[in-house]
DNA sequence: CAGTATCCTGTCCGATACTG
DNA sequence: CAGTATCGGACAGGATACTG
């Protein structure tokens, strides 16, 4: 019973681990995002095990985050591109990069975004699409959605107590607005 | 020589899975948003085994994530809080919410976002602080920083011409920009 | 309540060799 | 070029018992 599965659980962070939560999986979504869509790219940029690389791969397949498409005929010869729901996790890349930027760089950061219109590097934050706002503890809560159980309901009342108190604070007011580097 | 260690490694995704890549991790920084601090807690909530919760919790505690703070002399008893790295994961947490919430709740979301003033549900979206512009392949890039080293200019220098490229194509146009429930 | 101490198992991952 | 086939080791993770 190595691990558990988290896939029944109702939390979306456990369910979104459950398909890339392996130490190769980002990094390879990360070369996906790279353009990288050979089994060869893949294997040298990351230097990764030949078979491990053919598991990664064929679960990320498997998970609906990568296709596999033929673009030979003869030889035959697939590549690995992504789909809607591999680009749709981008965001979750982006804030990873832009935390270990900021807080496991301290001989200065290696990869940025750029805005190539201002030509200003870009400082990754999280805000509210129909507002607007900046995501604050104070301002936003997290609730039970329609196909909350009674459990998470319980869990996410007491949660939703702490976060309101947190708010109050000053150094919990501003976390959760910083996306990334200062 | 079981796993690599990606700490030498230049990209910062890389970096940050070094320190939440394990599969607790990151539901340990779930719940210490959540607002729990204590052993006993952190324990119910997750279902965990109390070794590996001890084994998860010091390393986060080492990596500077969580604070083991004392809050009573005697008995000594301990809790776990946020530090300021720890709380600056927050932003990489929501991504993964809503990339759960899109992708992975068939049935319906069991937890949301919501926004206190407005009453409404939030639509986390990752965006440039400065401009407030969507995050678009076609208006940003992935570009060296400072620090980057040879190779890494050479990956990035293809990755760019990438994005680029794929910034013109609609669907991959729009990717970028969506961060979770549409 | 907040852990520590053992023991066990699964599997993630690495290394290497081989194929159409 | 794009993998498959084996083999081994290390460790994440589980179960359980025990302590101040």
């Amino acid at each position: 019973m190595q691990r558990k599965t988290f896939r029944n659980m109702q939390c979306p962070i456990a369910r979104g681990l459950e398909r890339v939560g392996e130490w190769w999986s980002m990094l390879l979504m990360r070369e996906a995002f790279y353009g990288t869509r050979r089994f060869d790219d893949f294997q040298k940029n990351l230097d990764i095990a030949p078979n491990m690389l053919t598991r990664r791969l064929g679960a990320l397949v498997e998970e609906g985050l990568l296709e596999r498409r033929q673009y030979s005929e003869k030889p035959p010869r697939y590549e690995y591109v992504l789909t809607q729901c591999g680009r749709d996790f981008l965001p979750v890349l982006l804030a990873m990069l832009a935390w270990g930027n900021k807080h496991f760089a301290p001989e200065g950061t290696s990869v940025e975004l750029l805005d190539k219109e201002t030509g200003r590097l870009v400082e990754p934050v999280l805000v509210d699409g129909g507002t607007g706002e900046r995501l604050s503890l104070k301002r936003h809560a997290v609730v039970p959605g329609p196909a909350a159980g009674e459990g998470m309901r319980r869990r996410l009342a007491a949660a939703a107590g702490f976060l309101a108190a947190a708010g109050d604070t000053q150094a919990e007011n501003e976390a959760l607005a910083a996306g990334g580097a200062s």
